[in-house]
DNA sequence: ACAATAAATGAGATTAAGTCTCATTTTTCT
DNA sequence: AGAAAAATGAGACTTAATCTCATTTATTGT
């Protein structure tokens, strides 16, 4: 867990020490995405951060944070794009989609499990004589009462 | 394997066997879909079918194939959208992506795996009260010499 | 087999997510 | 602070996918 993160100046702090230049656009997004800490649609940040930021600027620091690596974007079941920051405290996890409310929450799963699926993933590279660098795992389903949206 | 999906008369069997009118396009489609029997981007898709199947024709086609469950669709890592034809002869399996060309292969997990899987999502449903339904795993990387339009 | 009815098609218009352009503003560097 | 470099905003543009609607094709009952 990196302190320094959490609390004030971390948006400046963050992008200084990823060497790119501090702007007004990518302090408020890089802001509104510390507060949310979970996956989002670029719908809804698009409707968060209306007046605030232009939106070939949102697009535009999106990709910024991708390329600075901190920044993982991916799609829902039903194609809306999604981004999550990823700091270094986060670590390695997956996702689980609620098609009621279209909640996604991060899942980690035990370390027992990701062992195993590393080694069946060394079969699967010989088998197709293949490097594997990622995999992605998501799970889908109806959340019963615990979501956020859905109580 | 069902031997009557693999001999002439296939996809109009396809079709009256899930109740959907058999037309002109939706052979055409199918028949495309049965030849490739691997994934193919909409895009690819297009371009083998041009003046066969109008646009919205077979953007439509393809919506009915997914209404009757016989196709799959998915992304690639820079969002093409993959459609993949799932009869019953097809089982369960997941997609490897090589980033170097392109290609999308079918893998099968082994059967201790997908067992292990299963055991690690019931953990999971229990965690956050939830009920999955449906898991998808993606691998990427590159072949190194045996991808078919690489080598 | 045939007419009546229902469903599907083609062509192009439309929508919407995302990118691009370029004149202006902001940041960085010294 | 001032020069040079980088980023921004506003809206034009691109492109995948959907929609519309007049015409064509398939189905169903007799």
């Amino acid at each position: 867990m990196n302190y320094d993160y959490l609390v004030m100046d971390n948006s400046r702090k963050i992008l200084a020490d990823h060497k790119v230049s501090v702007t007004n656009p990518r302090i408020v997004v890089l802001e509104a995405l510390l507060e949310i800490k979970s996956p989002i649609t670029i719908d809804d940040l698009l409707a968060q951060l209306k007046n605030k930021v232009a939106k070939s600027t949102l697009y535009r620091v999106l990709n910024d944070l991708k390329d600075i690596n901190i920044l993982h974007e991916f799609s829902t079941p039903d194609n809306q794009t999604v981004v999550e920051l990823i700091l270094e405290d986060h670590s390695h996890h997956h996702h689980l989609f609620c098609s009621d409310c279209g909640e996604i929450i991060d899942v980690e799963m035990a370390t027992e499990f990701e062992n195993k699926l590393l080694k069946e993933i060394k079969r699967i590279e010989k088998k197709f004589n293949f490097v594997i660098e990622d995999h992605r795992l998501e799970l889908f389903g109806k959340c019963t009462d615990l979501c956020v949206n859905c109580k």
